[in-house]
Order: C-alpha cells, then structure tokens, then sequence
RNA sequence: GAUCUGAUAGUUCAGCGGGAGAAUACUUCCUUGACAGGGAAGGGGUCGGGGGUUCGAAUCCCUCUCAGAUCACCA
C-alpha cells in the first residue's frame, strides 16, 4: 500500500467490477423486503453538475445501507427526455451546420435527435460511474421509451375521457424566441426596469377624452374595449360611450367592471383581450373581440397594420413615437415591474391567445390535498416543505400540457379533415388517411409525472416490478423543482395507481459557490464534479456533499473543505496501512475477540457500540451531516488518536496472547468502520475491505454492522477517561513549562482511593509510554515537593516536580485562576442545587448530574487551594 | 403584500430546552518505526437586538433589524 492516499488508482476499474458482479441489480428475492429509489431523471442532453452529484449521492448513500440491511434493493437509473432543452441544442448544433429544422423534416429531426441522446446518455453514464452510484442498469428507463409512452398515452386519453384534459383557446405564456407555449411555472418573473406610458384615448362623441396608462404600449393595437369601475364617480357616466382608437382609428366601447381598481393610475384601462390574462377574462364577461396583433415569433401581424413585420419591441419604439407625435402618449414614467422570462430560453414570454391543451388541476389537486390528512401521506423531509406543498396545490391553476416542439410525445389526438371533429384515443382512427394527428407534443413533465410507475411496467398494473417495487420508499431531490414534479408524480399517481408514489420525500438544498451565490453559466462560477474527482477523488466529494450540510438548507462549495475531506480520506487509508502491516497475515477466521482485553480494547469495542448505534439511528432520519461528524470523530480521535497509539504497545510488545487479541481487535473494528463508512465513501472502503481479512465478495453486499451488548462497558469507558485525563494532563503541563515528550521527568500520581489507585496500576504500560516519566511514583498517599506542577482531574491529582523549571509565584498565580474558575462552578451548581424549583421539577437524572459535578467540582477545588496553601508554605 | 429560511469562534457551518462545538485559519512545541496533506498544546464567541414562557433558553413564543428564498400583484 503506497503511504499515500491516491484515489485514482483504487477508484479504477472498481465500478465496472461492481456492475459485472452484478451487486447493484434489484434480485426479486421474495425472502427480503424491497426498498425502492427511483432516480430523478436528468435531461439527456445536460451534464451532470454539483446538484446531481449531491441529490445521487444521498440516494446512494440510503440505498447502499439498505442493501446492505438485508433489503432487496431496487434503485432505478434513467433520463428525462427535456423536450425545449434538447430540442434547442439539436437546433443549434443544425445552426452550426447552415441548417434548420424545417429543412431535415419532422422526421429526419427526430431521428437526429435520438441519435444525440444515445451518445448525451453514454456521457451521463460515465458520470454516474464515477460518482460511484449503485444503480441498477437492467431496469434503466427513458421517458420517450415504448413503455412509458404507453404510460403517458394512456393517462392522456384516460384524464380526457374523464373531462380532466380538454382543448381550447386561452391566454397562455408564449415564448417567442422556441415559439411554444410554457406552463405557469416555466415562466421566471425578474424585475425589469421598464416604463409607464400614459395616453389619451378620445372619446368618440368628441366630448373629451379618457386617460389610460400602460406598460405595453403596442398592445393598443388589440386593444377592443376601456374598462373603468362601475362605481366610479369619475367615469360612470361614460360607460357605454364609445373611445376612437388612435392609429387604426376602430371605435372601441368604455365598459363597466369591478376588476378595475380604482386607486391605481388613472383608474381606467385599456383591454386587450388577446394578449392579457386579465384583459381575457374581462373580454369574455362584456363580448369583447380578441384581436391578436403578433405572429408566433413576436413579430407584429397583418392586424397590426403598418407595423406589420416588425418585432415587438421595435414596434414599442415606433408607435411610442408616433403615439407622441399625434399627442395621444403625454408622459412616460419611469417604472421598475417584473416581466416573464422564458426559464428555458430567457426570451421575454408573451401572454397570447392560442387554442392549447390543458389539465383541469382543481379535482386532482383536492385529492392530493386530502391526502396528506391520511396515515399514508407523503412525508416531507424536513416538514416545512409539506406547507410549501399544500400551498402551491390550493392556489393552482390549469395546466397547459402542449407544447409546440417535435422532440416530445405526441399528443394523441386527431382532428377530422373535414368535419373536423376531434378523437383521442390510444391508436389512431380506424381511417387514419382522413383524420390529421395533433401536431403538438407534451409538456416534458407530463411524463416525468408519472416516473415512478411508468418505469415499473404501469399500466400493466400486473407488471412483475410495479406490483413488487411500487409504491417507491423515498425520493430525493431539490426544493427548487417540488412544485415542477413532486407535485405532479403524487397528483397523477394518486389517479392512477390510488397510491402515493413515494413514502418520504427528502429535500436538499442548492449547491452554492464559496461566497454564496447561486452557480449560473453567466456568472461562470459553476464546478464540474468530475473535475473535482480528478482532484480528491469520489469519496472526498462525496462525503463533503452528503455530510457537509443538515437537511433542507444550502450547501456552499468550498475547495477547502473538500481537501479537509480528503485529508480524512488519506487518515483512515493510513490507519489502515497501520494495521494491515501490523495483522501478520491474519485471516478472517483467526479474528478471536474472545482473549483477554485491554483497557483499550475493551474502550474502543465499546465506542464503535455507540457508534454503530448512532450511525444507523441517525441515516434512518437522514441526518447524514451529524452522522459524519460520528463517524469523523470516531475514526479521527477514538481510532486513529488513541486506540492505534495504544495499541502499538501489545504490537511492539512480545506478548503473543494479547498481540493476537490486539490484531484481533484492529480487525474486527476497521471491517465493521469499513462498513459504516462504505454508503458514504464507496471506493476507499471497498479498497481497504478487500485488504482486510474479511469474508465476503464485495463490501456492498456485507452485513450492515450491528452494536454487540457484550461490548457495552461503561467500566472500561470510565477507566479509559480517566487515563486520557491524566495523560493530557501531563501533555498539557509539559507544555507549559516548555518540556518536550523526549524529556524524561519525574511524576507522581496521587489516587483519591485504592480502586483508582488499581486502575492506574493497570495501566501503568500506557501512563509510562504516554507520560515518559523517568521514575512513575503511584499512591493514596504522596509527598508533594514544592518545587512541582500540579493538575488536579476527576479521581487523582498529578504531580511532576520540576526543579527549576518553575517560577513558585507563576504557579501560585495559575493555581488562583484555577481555584476561581472550579469555584465558580461549584457556586453555579450549588445555586442550582438550591433552587426550590429545580429540586421540584427537574428529572431525576439531572439533578444527579448537577449532584455529580458538586462532587467533583468540590474535589478539585478542594485540592487546588490545598496545593496552593503548600506553596504559600 | 404573504409565507418560509438564515443571523453561533477570523471564515464556513453543526447543535435547537439542562455544563458553548467541528472543520479551517492562527500561535507554540514535536525529524516518536500509519499518516508532516501528521502529532501535542493553546488563544479566540454577553450564540443579531429587545421582551416573554420556564426551576433552567443559543435552543420555545412575541417583536425589531439585517440577509436570502418562494409565491401573488403589478393596466
């Protein structure tokens, strides 16, 4: 073993093993309870970032324990087909060529596109690979395969048969840069600052004329109609009278209706019926016309008349302009207002009447809603985001499911080429040649809604891995995308299946960079996990991923607490070329625990109890950052500081009982550390395991480590704390009067009574290798020189005469700190004690505890002042 | 405007009712036979401010300040 950790040498090769030994396929085996992990789909045309390394690396993390608890495991790999990402790319890439779309052809298209998602997927692969993630490849799914097409037609036409999924024309979010139709939460409001155009529309009797303001002035092109509120004392007398519209000169009425508030601008506004949500609704209740002024790219149409080609933008400039030179636009005010964007595309989304399909949300959204008042509903990890949950599902509106792109599944619908009736249904019409299908695709997550299941063979509800596997045990993923799809997979599996789709969601954070701002392609501030695995390898990353952070909040990168991982990673490969150089060939079968045991090892026994103990307790409620720090601690201070250092005493030794017991011991502890670490850091541990006497193919099919009762000892947890006491106790005066270790000093050891004092006997070997005295006096009763260092601890009191190398005044000076600090203690539990209501309410236990230190802190204290009167002499 | 999150050592963060913790940085010492990317010792915090509940509050409640997020409105 090389005297450095280097992981790109043990991280080699490995994986591929694993997946040849076939350790991470879900094995059907009706003796094990199943626990089931459906990875969130990433777009098949992206690239893995430091999000998905995190989110994959907890469901790693839980699955790799779980199977190593006995559960038949299934989690299951995929992709998400991203219809505007990918479609995008492909398009671009055309773009590089000197091509479009349009000149290959729908199918010609789409064939290419597959092509680019055969060679993205391998890509996404090999980064799985290098993070190391147990998944199992047979049951990999893509949300564009055969089956889950099944799965998507038929949840289209089942919803449409039950009047959940109808068609018509509405506003919706238009972009106009992808040309398609967004769903609600694909549009990002950003504050823009914009502006506030105030104009005069005349009032067509020549009477006046009407103020209105607006933000989008080219709008006024579709504008059908002025509403002002029907009780307003200003403008009610003109409702009915007719406003002519500058420009195209149309004669428009002034209708009456409550929407208009009348404390905002001027208290009349311009409808425009085509191109506002709001102003739509006010169309419908007075009969207004739409009037739709742009094309589908956003340039201006035929019915914008001379503007008519123009951008929209373009168009603002120009008819602001013109509006200004006929006196109709008077002022224009400065105006900061949020405007949407497109969150694929960034282009200024448009809100445009266009016939589009929708999901009716209020039914499938009451059932989600209710089910969170039953036993088994979704448990959100941590609970706050149930809230954020419930609250999006109660204010939801339709969902616009068309999207007009060809990377996507087609919406199965066709309309009649003459009569045009329309037919949804699973296949096309019996007489196809006379019907035309829908040219449009689905929103991408219409079908990652349904993941959970449609990878398990739904609709076939009697499909061997849906009845076995389904419902899943948890999923993992961000708290930025559970409205996008956490939401949805419960609304429609609740539909389909009747059943939750997940027991526990857990959410994490996002991952930031080191001054806490969000990682973005135009700050240019994101990392490359893969560049980072090159750097400290997998298990460095990952563990400062999963341990890094506590559940729900944000995680900062920061490439120095990765190299502190990493530094914790080259600890144990070291503590382990430690014992693999002192384990003189043992095997597995030669591990006897049953010889007699040192303090030590009965300590070190007992902490990996505890420890075995916390970490399994600690993963079930996902608290993976406290589990690291139980692990790091163990490893770092119990293992590595004390029991190794101690331990080299009976390997040094010439004792061949308590050597064997010893090597025993070191065995025993690294294979069940091995495994306790291995969901966290999968390379390293498999490496060491493998080295290790052990028994077993592969450390992630070992038995998960369970605490033994017969190496619970609190006897030997105390004795060895008063060991460790005593022995920084000496490091701590050494330090102080400047004498290093390899200077031998004389020490005495006062016991407080004869039970101490055999303690301290027994472990005289390690008092002398720790303290390096050259004469070790123990006893109940000492001499104490007054040219001497003294510290008092729990139980005994050290004393190292150190002939001129103290100053008496220094010392008594530090004995009366000492004596205030242990004083003030003693007050703060003595008024605690004697607090009436303390004695009354506090548990039991706590008062022993305060009783305890009492005691103790008495003693202390009691022997400081008495070593301080010695001195004062 | 509503809701949520955060404010703890120089820095990044844990802890979330019973004696202020880790990592990192810093200071001093140590060429001891796993590791100098190591070991030993040490300094450093009225746990954002103010109230309250409690025998007891960094931890629970209220309020204020600051930072961030989400949703809604924005003619």
């Amino acid at each position: 073993m090389p005297t450095k950790y280097d992981p790109a040498s043990i991280e080699q090769g490995r994986y591929d093993w694993w997946v040849k030994g076939k350790f991470f396929e879900a094995k059907d085996d009706q003796e094990k309870q199943p626990y089931t992990v459906v990875i969130p789909p990433p777009n098949v045309t992206g690239k893995l970032h430091l999000g998905h390394a995190w989110d994959t690396t907890l469901q790693d993390i839980m699955t790799r324990m779980k199977r190593m608890q006995g559960y038949d495991v299934l989690w299951l790999p995929g992709m998400d087909h991203a219809g505007i990402a990918t479609q995008a790319k492909v398009e671009a890439k055309l773009r590089e060529e000197g091509k479009n779309r349009y000149d290959l052809g729908r199918e010609k298209f789409v064939e290419e596109t597959w092509s680019w998602k055969e060679e993205y997927a391998g890509h996404i692969r090999q980064q799985w690979a290098k993070l190391g993630l147990g998944l199992d490849y047979s049951r990999e799914r893509f949300t564009l395969d055969a089956g889950l097409s099944d799965a998507v037609k038929e949840v289209f036409v089942t919803l449409y048969n039950k009047g959940l999924i109808y068609r018509g024309e509405y506003i919706i979010n238009w972009d106009p840069s992808t040309k398609t139709a967004l769903s609600d939460i694909e549009v990002i409001y950003k504050d823009v600052q914009g502006a506030f155009y105030h104009m005069n529309y005349p009032l067509a009797d020549g009477s006046g004329h009407i103020e209105i303001a607006t933000t989008r002035p080219e709008t006024m092109l579709g504008d059908t109609a002025v509403a002002v509120h029907p009780e307003d004392d200003r403008y009610k007398h003109l409702i009915g009278k007719t406003v002519t519209l500058p420009i195209t000169g149309r004669e428009i009425p002034i209708v009456g209706d409550d929407y208009v508030d009348m404390e905002f601008g001027s208290g009349a506004v311009k409808i425009t019926p085509a191109h506002d949500p709001n102003d739509f609704e006010i169309g419908n209740r007075h009969n207004l016309e739409r009037i739709l002024v742009m094309n589908e790219d956003g340039t201006m149409n035929d019915r914008a008349g001379k503007y008519k080609g123009m951008d929209r933008f373009e168009c603002r400039k120009q008819i602001v302009k013109d509006l200004q030179e006929l006196g109709v636009l008077f002022k224009i005010e400065d105006h900061l207002h949020s405007v949407g964007h497109s969150e694929r595309s960034g282009a200024v989304v448009e809100p445009y009447l266009s016939t589009q399909w929708f999901v009716k949300m209020a039914p499938l959204a009451q059932e989600a809603i209710e089910l969170q008042q039953k036993e088994d509903k979704v448990n959100f990890v941590p609970g706050r985001f149930e809230n954020t949950y419930l609250r999006w599902m109660e204010n939801i509106r339709d969902w616009c499911i068309s999207r007009q792109l060809w990377w996507g599944h087609r919406i199965p619908a066709w309309y009649h080429n003459e009569t045009g009736e329309v037919y949804v249904g699973l296949e096309a019409p019996s007489d196809a040649e006379k019907w035309t299908q829908d040219k449009d695709v689905l929103d991408t997550w219409f079908s990652s809604a349904l993941w959970p299941f449609s990878t398990m063979g739904w609709p076939d509800k009697e499909a061997a891995d849906f009845k076995r596997y389904f419902p899943t045990d948890v999923l993992v993923t961000g708290y930025d995308i559970i409205f996008f799809w956490v939401s949805r997979m419960i609304f429609q599996s609740l539909e389909f299946t009747g059943e939750r789709p997940f027991k526990d969601v857990l959410i994490h954070g996002l991952v930031r960079d080191s001054q806490g701002r969000k990682m973005s392609k135009s700050l240019g501030n994101g990392v490359d996990p893969m560049e980072v695995i090159d750097q400290y390898g997998a298990d460095s990353l990952r563990y400062f991923l999963s341990t890094g952070s506590s559940p729900g909040q944000d995680l900062r990168y920061i490439p120095e607490k990765v190299e502190a991982t990493w530094n914790f990673a080259n600890k144990i490969w070291n503590a382990s070329r430690f014992a693999l150089m002192n384990m003189n060939g043992m095997t597995f079968e030669e591990i006897d625990l049953s010889g007699e045991k040192s303090v030590a090892d009965k300590w070190i026994l007992n902490q990996l109890n505890e420890t075995i103990e916390t970490v399994t307790r600690l993963s079930d409620r996902y608290e993976f950052g406290e589990v690291g720090r139980a692990l790091y601690n163990f490893i770092w201070d119990d293992l590595c500081d004390w029991y190794i250092e101690m331990a080299k005493l009976p390997l040094y030794g010439d004792d061949e009982a308590s050597k064997k017991t010893t090597r025993s011991v070191l065995a025993h502890v690294l294979d069940q550390t091995m495994r306790l670490l291995h969901p966290f850091m999968p390379f390293i541990t498999e490496e060491i395991w493998q080295n290790l006497p052990h028994s077993g193919e592969s450390i992630t099919i070992a038995k998960w480590p369970e605490a033994n009762p017969e190496f619970t000892d609190e006897q030997a947890a105390s004795e060895m704390k008063m060991l460790m006491e005593t022995i920084r106790a000496v490091r701590n005066i050494r330090a102080e009067v400047n004498t290093p270790m390899s200077k031998k000093i004389k020490m005495l050891v006062k016991a407080k009574d004869e039970t101490i004092l055999a303690s301290l006997e027994r472990n005289r070997g390690y008092i002398e290798r720790f303290c390096n005295p050259e004469e070790l006096e123990m006893g109940t009763e000492m001499d104490t020189p007054d040219k001497a260092m003294t510290a008092v601890i729990t139980g005994l009191e050290i004393i190292l005469p150190l002939e001129g190398l103290i100053n008496i005044d220094e010392e008594i000076a530090r004995l009366e700190k000492e004596w205030e600090k242990l004083n003030k203690e003693v007050e703060r539990v003595q008024k605690k004690l004697g607090n009436e209501g303390f004695m009354k309410k506090a548990p039991e236990n706590v008062i022993a505890e305060e009783r305890a230190k009492e005691q103790d802190y008495m003693e202390k204290r009691n022997a400081v002042e008495a070593r301080r009167k010695e001195l004062r002499g």
